[in-house]
RNA sequence: GUCCCCUUCGUCUAGAGGCCUAGGACAUUACCCUUUCACGGUAGUAACACGGGUUCGAAUCCCGUAGGGGACGCCA
């Protein structure tokens, strides 16, 4: 069999985190199967749809390396479940023609008055089929109606989920919901049964916020005779409160994460193992992701969100990345900090002080905070620890192997660790009481990478230069 | 309110009736390494929501209870 995913975004905002899974699991299945994985945007809610809103997400999309296939449908990138608006019609009054839908003229007051009864006399907010067995000839001139679903009324409706399981509602809780709007456009749950049958989607990977969906959406297949695919419905991600993942958790959005300095294959290693697992494993490299992703290793229960398992996850993947390409991903972030754009020697610097750098981080943003002191020019301003390693016997120190390291042939770190080494010993210091001077001085700061590393990267010249500000 | 789903360390999870004295990862604590901070290494604290069954035996199967989530639109 030959697996299509499809991932269904509207285009009202951000490319939500959660989102974001649903379009990796989508993904790493098509690909297990050798299938698969197009991009359908449901923009049919004209209002709330922006042509901005498409391009956040398809950037979001490109960002974590999950590309669709169908990149050339009628000059888009993209399925616009919009410009099936014709044919969505179009089944709809097949449907009536075939008796499995009909014409409703029930006004929008009129329903709100029959809910608002229905809520306090404490009964299920349903529509009552007012208009389920009336005929055509009761119907007003003046009104024009939507096109309703003739639901079944006895008998339940199974949805054999591929994560939930067997799935049973009686037909009696669902009611005769719309599938064409007076004004001609599908509601949504006409047109993604539509859009998924005529693309061809045989599993159906989704939030399980559409479960009870389902029961409907089956109803419509049944309808039209089509095959149902196989629904696979994810579990919600959830904010570190428990509470649905919002804004007010920090980061919603995919580009937020971008924006914090983490690596996509990070995200997508830890969105992976959100409700998903492979015995022990932690960190799975995309391959093995695709080797071994499949929905029955999927957990029922939601996850909430950990920003300090993924800060790890992230500390890995910049450990395993090379220098050189590290430091380009850094390089915009630093340029943010300094406000100026970096030369190919200080880039060359940045690649080069990457090996000492990239264990202390945890996101690209901390590796640009921790290295913008190798661009630094002009004094540095010491925070109280720092003006306490300066004391005078330290800058006194300092002088003497100032000396000292102008006479050196080579500038690297291993002549400076032996001079220091053996000044410490004939001075019966530790070697603590001149490197931290040292280290204030030229990194203006009691935290650095090893300092006699960050002396050599900085050279002879700029090495004394820091040193003599502060003697 | 009605319907649907879920429940193993703080968090993500392993677990398919005996392999469980419940494993791993993150977080956390201690120690080692060490010129600072990290990395790394070693050790530790920490969970089967509760109550009933079924069974020789239950984290695992069944039934309740509690808690959590979701859905009930001419939104998607």
């Amino acid at each position: 069999m030959h697996v299509v995913t499809r991932f269904a975004p509207s285009p009202t905002g951000f490319l939500h985190i959660g989102g974001a899974r649903t379009a990796l699991f989508c993904w790493l299945f098509a690909k297990h199967h050798g299938g698969n994985f197009l991009l359908r945007v449901e923009d049919t809610d004209r209002a709330r749809s922006t042509p901005e809103s498409i391009e956040t997400i398809l950037d979001g999309m490109k960002w974590l390396g999950l590309d669709w296939d169908n990149k050339d449908y009628k000059g888009r990138n993209y399925y616009s479940q919009y410009e099936q608006r014709e044919r969505h019609a179009e089944v709809a009054k097949q449907m009536v023609a075939n008796g499995t839908a009909y014409y409703c003229y029930a006004s929008t007051q009129e329903l709100e008055v029959m809910r608002a009864e229905q809520k306090a006399k404490g009964l299920p907010q349903r529509y009552d089929g007012r208009w389920r067995d009336r005929p055509a000839a009761d119907a007003p001139k003046d009104i024009p109606p939507v096109i309703r679903l003739k639901a079944p009324q006895t008998g339940e409706t199974i949805v054999n989920d591929a994560v939930m399981g067997k799935i049973t509602v009686q037909n009696s809780q669902l009611d005769d919901m719309v599938l064409l709007r007076a004004d001609g456009t599908p509601t949504y749950m006409l047109a993604v049964v539509v859009d998924d049958h005529d693309m061809g989607i045989t599993h159906v990977i989704r939030g399980d916020d559409h479960m009870t969906n389902t029961f409907r959406q089956v109803q419509i297949y049944k309808a039209m005779g089509w095959d149902i695919p196989t629904f696979a419905h994810l579990p919600m991600i959830l904010g570190p409160d428990g509470a649905k993942l919002s804004k007010r958790h920090g980061a919603p959005a995919v580009g937020d994460y971008r924006d914090r300095g983490y690596l996509p294959e990070a995200v997508n290693n830890y969105l992976l193992r959100l409700c998903w697992a492979h015995g022990d494993d932690e960190i799975i490299p995309q391959n093995k992701a695709i080797e071994w992703f499949d929905l029955s290793g999927v957990g029922k229960s939601p996850a909430r969100f950990d920003f300090a398992k993924l800060n790890s996850v992230n500390a890995h993947y910049i450990k395993e990345k090379p220098d050189e390409e590290l430091a380009r991903l850094v390089v915009p972030f630093i340029v943010a900090f300094l406000g100026r754009h970096l030369t190919p020697d200080e880039v060359d610097l940045l690649t080069k002080a990457m090996p000492d750098l990239k264990p202390r981080a945890q996101t690209l943003v901390e590796i640009a905070e921790m290295s913008r002191f190798y661009f630094h020019s002009g004094a540095f301003t010491f925070d109280d620890k720092s003006l306490k390693i300066l004391t005078p016997d330290a800058k006194a120190h300092l002088k003497e192997l100032t000396a000292r390291m102008e006479n050196l042939e080579h500038f690297t770190s291993e002549a400076l660790e032996e001079i220091f080494r053996a000044y410490a010993e004939e001075k019966g210091l530790k070697l603590g009481a001149i490197a931290q001077p040292l280290r204030v001085a030229i990194s203006g700061s009691t935290v650095s990478p090893p300092i006699f590393h960050v002396a050599a990267l900085l050279g002879m010249h700029e090495t004394l230069k820091r040193v003599h500000e502060i003697i």
